[in-house]
DNA sequence: TTTAATTATATTGTGTACAATTTAATTGAT
DNA sequence: ATCAATTAAATTGTACACAATATAATTAAA
């Protein structure tokens, strides 16, 4: 029927889309973070591990997977760069030799007095409210737990 | 002062990050999309220049850029692929030979009635109503707008 | 207990992302 | 008109992200 599928096509628009928002929005956190990252020598996902390691003190590969939604290829190679970078040991579990137990070096558990500032600066940064931040991870926490 | 000292380490923590929900979301989205945009052999990127495109028939790498926020470095190799796949044609201007014009083939516009089912099979996949993901977009586009 | 199934990590290959630089074309100021 | 500045794409290099597969270790089932 003609009315259903202009209906149809009409979503087909970039201005239309619900998830592009979204996709752009995360990547302009990311770009954010960016330059008050370089300082910590730290990408975003880096500075996740981190956030996970100064909660956890140590966590399997797969442990950190889970929590960041991040497979193992992708983690392993990010890990190896972080222990090139002396920020995490990467230490084979001797329990069990298919485990990888990842934990924070001294100079990776120094490095949270550095990263203090990071979350008051980012917002500043992004000019955005606290307020607003918030009503927008309670959202998308809504609309992911399904 | 120790008090606020505790106040700012408490936000190092990931559960209690705004920004990582976006990350993790983002993700989840273009991983929603694989499976449904693999039948038209397209990546998510990729159905966001057919997105445009389908709407506005011609545009520049520039133009693309500017409204999908990607640079030559990510457009131009995604471009060629897209080329590949018969879905494109790249032109060099004949007035401006700096600029590329990126123009749909006739396969590329019939894909537009494969694709006309893609909204509707998202939102199914993910899950979440019309609702939910307009007050999603208009939060994010309230704070990515300054 | 030998083997089959499972688990944890690593590897390979493809495709984004983006900073920094390069190249070539166009514009603008003198 | 000439040359410096600007612009548009392309290139190079680094770092995700994930599917698919491989490898090795552990567990389970017979």
């Amino acid at each position: 029927m003609y009315h259903n599928k202009q209906t149809m096509k009409d979503q087909l628009h970039i201005s239309e889309q619900v998830c592009f928002p979204v996709y752009a929005f995360a990547k302009e956190i990311i770009n954010q973070y960016r330059p008050l990252l370089e300082a910590l020598e730290l990408t975003y996902p880096q500075y996740l591990v981190m956030l996970v390691l100064w909660e956890y003190k140590e966590q399997t590969v797969n442990q950190l997977g889970d929590k960041l939604k991040l497979d193992s290829g992708t983690l392993t190679p990010l890990l190896k760069r972080m222990e090139t970078k002396a920020f995490v040991t990467r230490i084979r579990s001797t329990v069990d030799e298919r485990i990888v137990n990842i934990s924070l070096t001294e100079k990776g558990v120094a490095l949270k007095e550095k990263a203090a500032c990071i979350p008051q600066q980012l917002m500043e940064a992004m000019n955005v409210s606290a307020e607003d931040l918030l009503l927008l991870k309670n959202i998308i926490t809504k609309i992911a737990k399904k």
